[in-house]
DNA sequence: CAGAAAAGTGAACATCGTTTATATTGTGAA
DNA sequence: TTCACAATATAAACGATGTTCACTTTTCTG
């Protein structure tokens, strides 16, 4: 009696080939920017076909989402090192590849960590994720510092969180379309997650001190705050 | 006859009430999720009298964009150094006034350099405001190089790449709310800096050849491809 | 074969950015 | 003051969006 399993299988299918197509759409352009009704037309269905197989448009876009988070996950803990490999270079590989998912999904690295629109059930998914990566990560660098290739008294979490954002940092600009007009992000990140192996290695801090960073802040002038008066009194006030 | 120039000067008063009104409703939310009718509640207008001060919805972000780049490039110009100062103290200076930008005006940081739903930085006037700020960033750079301080086959846009990122990871991290628990983006930030501007010093950077880096991107499981046939073919297959 | 369950659709709804035709307002000349 | 014109503001509407619902068509067990 297979009717039930095969009709769920089925419904995984056209999910799945849902998704594919949805995919493909929000890269070529982007999530908001991409109606319902194209990625209907893509599968060959009506609009209101997708709704049995996703609950909204921004539904598809979270199925994705999980399971673009779900392949970084896997990837970073699957990273197949050379047999006895410098703990250095299966660090740089683990950050690497951080780096190459925010090429390879894009828009799975928008939601995980950039857009501040996202609803808060992806939040709460995302920051689960993240703390899922997190002792990772910080596995890489205790093998370092066992191996003698970080100083003792390195932080890990400081560690980690420079190294991060040594990929982090370029993979926000190609990801936002912020590209300098002739630069090769990809060799900046690689250029900057070298520099900080390597700062990290000879234990290169900034001063404890910040005199050496003069409050630059302060003297950056306070947004104007909008005019909360009403539409007449603002006018008198114009015209005083 | 003073009357056109009071005129003038009232559109002026009115474009720079939408404006900031815009600007705290498209920081709470995203530059796309915020209607242009909820702009013109907040003003009091109806939402066509917002046609008569600006061309689109999209103008009101490239004004907003503009003057946030205004702002942070004339507080990066107008940083008073000590004088004689070490070109590196001023390189150091220059980009964390950057850093400390994204913290004073984290609401124009995001529309400048992140919002994915704001029109494409692909239109002129965007990427070259951008373009603006650079070459005085470069000029820091290129005082290093003359003062012996970086070495003299150091690329100009890399090295400005690198010390951006250094700053930018960080910003993006707090502007987005993305802060690991436990971590301080300020020391996150003057360290990253700090690591850049000596490695840069000492010329380190990733290997040309990618080999050490081996084609993580190639094991990231690819995007399946959406399946083109027909609907009515890929059902027949489902049910082979 | 009958008929219920599932799959699929066309038409509609509310809301979006934007346009247009109309109404209101302010101002200098009479 | 009053009039007429130009600037200003708006209501209504248009096409496109995500979504829902009443309805038809297909599928397949009993």
């Amino acid at each position: 009696m297979g009717r039930n399993e095969r009709r769920a299988r089925e419904r995984l299918e056209i999910r799945r080939i849902i998704m594919d197509a949805a995919r493909q759409l929000f890269v070529a352009e982007n999530y908001a920017s991409v109606p319902i009704r194209l990625i209907a037309d893509a599968v060959e269905y009506s609009p209101a076909a997708i709704y049995r197989y996703f609950k909204s448009k921004d539904d598809i876009f979270f199925a994705l989402a999980e399971e673009g988070a779900q392949m970084l996950k896997e990837h970073l803990m699957r990273l197949e090192y050379p047999v006895g490999a410098n703990p250095i270079d299966r660090l740089r590989q683990g950050f690497w590849a951080h780096y190459e998912f925010s090429k390879a999904h894009p828009e799975y690295y928008y939601l995980i960590f950039m857009d501040r629109s996202a609803p808060r059930s992806t939040n709460h998914r995302h920051s689960t994720l993240l703390d899922d990566l997190l002792p990772h990560l910080l596995s890489l660098i205790d093998a370092c510092r066992t191996a003698g290739k970080f100083p003792a008294q390195l932080d890990r979490g400081d560690a980690c969180d420079t190294l991060f954002v040594s990929v982090h940092g370029p993979a926000t600009l190609q990801v936002c379309g912020r590209r300098r007009k002739g630069s090769d992000l990809d060799r900046v990140a690689r250029n900057s997650l070298e520099i900080a192996i390597t700062g990290l290695s000879r234990d290169i801090r900034a001063p404890r001190t910040a005199r050496r960073l003069p409050g630059a802040a302060a003297r950056i002038a306070p947004a104007a705050q909008p005019d909360r008066r009403s539409r007449s009194a603002r006018k008198r006030a114009i015209n005083r």
